[in-house]
DNA sequence: CTGAAAGCGCTTACAG
DNA sequence: CTGAAAGCGCTTACAG
């Protein structure tokens, strides 16, 4: 395995760009920055952008975020938990929002033991945002690593919602089930520990709801879909008379699916499940598994918003819409 | 939605512990760096390393950087496809090992039409290492950003084997349905271009060890996984006499099992397929999917080896192991 | 409208 | 063994 080895050149400078262009470092960065408060005549900025372009100029970047203070670096952790399917486009929508701004969006999955440095460290973001709170440690780190901006915020109790963790899913899921009939619902989750804030969060969201429709109080049943033994949890819960179940994602109610089937139950009629994510398993399985969809462009676009609205003094957001899930209704329910 | 906004306190820097510790700011730096050709008396150092700690100083990366001309950040370019299953320990293990030597590993997937800047202008990676080779646009682009180091090397062909799509892996599968008696075998894969180097390096290994037994020719057949009408093309490649599917991964072999299923074919005596990467849906799947295991683990140290003998001057690896996948017969084979 | 210059916080030869 | 100082490549008041 060998590695290239650029052209020992040295790399382009302002310092070159303005002797190109016949002008000085500081109009160079004048005009390549758009400085407001600065008036650049129409055509020495045409000679400075071409002269840039010819060149192949990129300004420096640690040298920019030292002398500027600011990376435009936007740092996102997420949970050591397997990305959610419909996530990647939510993230390439956010990334792609806050790149016309003049952001990067660096994504980080922590790992729950972790012991090596965060990646703050080497990064200096402007902003860490989180999908779940950090802990008093992390955010002392951060602090001393001079990021200016974190979320969410330390010390104040936020809405998950905020940013990943919408509550609205999990709300659709009991009514779709409810308005099938079913009365007797059982909140299942995957029994690893990483996601247990978020499926805190939707677990929570969906107790409210059944409770504000008068079901039962809602138990959570902890599954676990690497084993080919939950047939029998899904027997003690069909026989202790549960009819509908509501999955904490797709891969959570494909284990259901898959126990009842093994169980001799057949679906809906005996059971419901409905899961949550439209992954591309939920079509697949069978049987085909109703799910809620999520906009994640629009999501993604709202994120950008926030972390726009956070990092710069920016006016509120392009559209204030509220971004519903929808019901995907297929097989098992 | 409110954000923190940290103590406005000077950031601790160099010159604060120098000051603590009673030492020039160049003896914190050759302390906290652990500068070779320095000899620091052991008072000295212990007393820098308790100024340090006490006013929790964190270099300035960004100064750093600059000064020194190295950022210590590697940036891993992922394709634009689902993150399989097991590469998540993958990263883990690389990530905490290049952590120990001193580097960072950012992970960054590059959207198929992006029109964003890439990362590398942003990050100034020592290294980028892709899975598949740079379109040269994006080579001059890591030139001008001053990255040092590209992988795979521009210019050359390399087998990407090097880094993530091992061929081991094909050739097992190939083999284990030899070995069950399948003599007229299919290449199945998701339609989704993206994937298509990898899926190119994956069949190319699998279509060679075909040849080399002796085997019909490979062909290969387009799954689209997220639409029902799969088992048309199962039933078509049935009647044609194909009794073993040598699938991409797991996700494509569920949904080959899957259309098996619906179009009343018994696995494995009709069919049998055989899976890729051991992810969870294949130990749930009904019925269970036989697939290919990899040691994550100790690729992860393999890939990180590679790294610091690219980055630095570093002898060979700790050890030259070959990482074997290994074989996990389940129901559908 | 444009330029000279200080400063960001490090690293690293170079003197002592 | 330790310190004074130049330099990394930008940004940004401040003068002209």
């Amino acid at each position: 395995m060998t590695v290239s080895e650029p052209a020992a050149g040295r790399r382009v400078t302002a310092v070159d760009v303005a002797r190109e262009a016949g002008v000085s470092r500081a109009t160079v960065g004048f005009v390549l920055n758009n400085t407001r408060g600065q008036t650049i005549p129409k055509d020495t900025r045409e000679r400075v952008l071409r002269a840039s372009e010819r060149l192949g100029y990129r300004p420096n970047s640690a040298a920019r975020t030292l002398a500027s203070g600011r990376s435009r670096i936007i740092l996102l952790v997420l949970p050591d938990w397997p990305i959610e399917f419909r996530m990647r486009n939510y993230l390439d929508e956010a990334s792609l929002a806050l790149d016309r701004a003049g952001y990067s969006l660096v994504t980080y999955t922590r790992h729950a033991d972790q012991t090596a440095r965060p990646l703050w460290e080497s990064l200096s973001p402007d902003l860490v945002v989180g999908t779940i709170p950090f802990s008093p440690p992390d955010v002392d780190s951060m602090l001393a690593c001079g990021v200016r901006k974190i979320h969410p915020n330390p010390g104040r109790t936020e809405p998950i919602d905020a940013s990943l963790a919408l509550s609205a899913g999990p709300r659709l899921q009991v009514d779709h089930l409810h308005e099938r009939g079913h009365r007797n619902l059982v909140y299942a989750a995957a029994v690893e520990a990483h996601a247990s804030s978020m499926i805190a969060a939707r677990f929570q969201a969906a107790s409210e709801r059944a409770r504000s429709l008068g079901l039962a109080a809602l138990t959570l049943e902890e599954i676990n879909y690497r084993s080919a033994s939950t047939d029998e949890t899904i027997r003690r819960m069909f026989d202790a008379g549960i009819t509908g179940v509501v999955a904490f994602n797709d891969d959570v109610a494909a284990a259901v699916a898959s126990g009842a089937v093994r169980a001799g139950l057949r679906m809906p009629d005996d059971l419901a499940v409905i899961g949550h994510d439209d992954s591309p398993i939920a079509a697949m399985f069978v049987p085909a598994l109703s799910t809620i969809r999520i906009d994640t462009v629009a999501l993604g676009r709202r994120f950008a918003d926030f972390v726009l609205r956070s990092v710069e003094q920016r006016p509120a957001p392009t559209s204030r819409t509220v971004v519903e899930p929808t019901l995907v209704q297929r097989e098992t329910s």
